[in-house]
DNA sequence: TTGATAATTAAACGACTGTTTGATACCATT
DNA sequence: AATGGTATCAAACAGTCGTTTAATTATCAA
């Protein structure tokens, strides 16, 4: 993104969402964060009042971005009448692929995974406005998986272990290329993560599906 | 020559590994740990030269008081001759209970699973004396589970599945109270969500299994 | 009891943190 | 040209950080 012509007030939002999603919100410094958008260290008091309002901003930013850029994974899959599985399929690829690759467009889904993991002040609004929707939208993609028969309990924790598997693999990259350098995380190698992810899930989901149904039956 | 078990030092390293476990690296500072340990602020460099080796020691300290508590789980299995399915399924549930749980004996745990998730200069020491051998453990106990036809990049992936879930059980319980007030962390709710893992992730390794030996005899 | 070593202390070091101040530059409107 | 609000700046604020120093106390063998 070109931040030169940009406003002194843009260009700290963009900077401080890059560096808040690479090295969280306590190891950002205020300085850091002004010293890269080449800014004054008083801006960013003057326009947000505070580091932990310019986080809030910041959060706010990255989906203005995200939003801007493409349509909804959900939009997509339910518009084109795609079966139950295929949707959920091709969310879980979404939302893997979104937090792992580096990019403006996917700077608010790695700043939720960091969230998710090191909460701030910044997790009661994002619970609130995008934790929770997304939630929803995974508990209705998985209970159109796995069918009725399964409690609502277990479809609760199912849901954790999709979002588990993903956040995991976008916030511990440097554990995997310790313990197994041959897992990479380029174009490529993201792609298998996220159609891995998608896989095991399903499998998961079918699976227990059917532990479900035929406990029904009987 | 210091003796083992003094008062002051151990007092710190048991201080420190449960504040290092609880709030992270950075967010721990020494003068925390030493008022909490009812010890001078220098005692901290007099005894461990630095905070960065202090965590290194908190670390060991933390592994010897899980080594001095229970056998492994891995030992109990294997010599109690279960089928690799039950030995899978006694692994996770222990993996998940003890990073969820709280106590001395899980000390360790709670402090691999976070240096996973936001990792310090201690990883690569962790990396080579526990988390490869933890790894080379679900490694084989999945490899008994899914039989030879999976190729080694796909298990790989499996074992990160397995333990990303459980990380991030571990780590985001206060998102899951925003979002999911119903998943409690008492000791049922650790036991159903540690049950859950297993069952979610047998299933899901069962399905793929199936997909690879259907593509084997086909 | 003496002397050496270990343990503990209060105080300060310099570097960094988020934040505030007061002055200055800019620029459109009067 | 004068005015007034906006934007930007260097400098300093008070606080915390990890770490060090120098002085004091405790311990124990000779």
């Amino acid at each position: 993104m070109h931040l030169e012509g940009e406003p002194a007030r843009m260009r700290i939002l963009q900077t401080a969402a890059e560096l808040f999603a690479e090295q969280g919100y306590k190891a950002t410094s205020v300085r850091k964060i002004c010293e890269a958008a080449q800014v004054n260290v008083a801006m960013v008091n003057y326009y947000f009042h505070s580091k932990e309002e310019l986080h809030l901003a910041a959060f706010d930013h990255a989906r203005d971005l995200a939003a801007a850029s493409a349509p909804t994974v959900a939009e997509a899959s339910a518009a084109a009448n795609l079966p139950p599985a295929e949707q959920l399929r091709l969310a879980i690829e979404a939302l893997v692929s979104d937090m792992l690759r580096c990019g403006s467009a996917t700077l608010f889904s790695r700043l939720v995974a960091r969230e998710l993991l090191e909460p701030t002040a910044a997790i009661h609004k994002l619970a609130e406005r995008n934790v929770r929707p997304q939630h929803a939208l995974f508990t209705g993609l998985i209970r159109g998986v796995v069918g009725p028969a399964m409690p609502a309990a277990v479809v609760q924790k199912c849901v954790f272990s999709v979002i588990g598997q993903a956040v995991f693999y976008a916030r511990s990259r440097i554990v995997h290329e310790l313990v197994a350098p041959e897992i990479t995380y380029d174009q490529a190698g993201i792609a298998a993560i996220a159609s891995h992810v998608a896989q095991f899930s399903l499998a998961a989901l079918d699976g227990m599906r059917a532990q479900y149904t035929a406990e029904v039956a009987a």
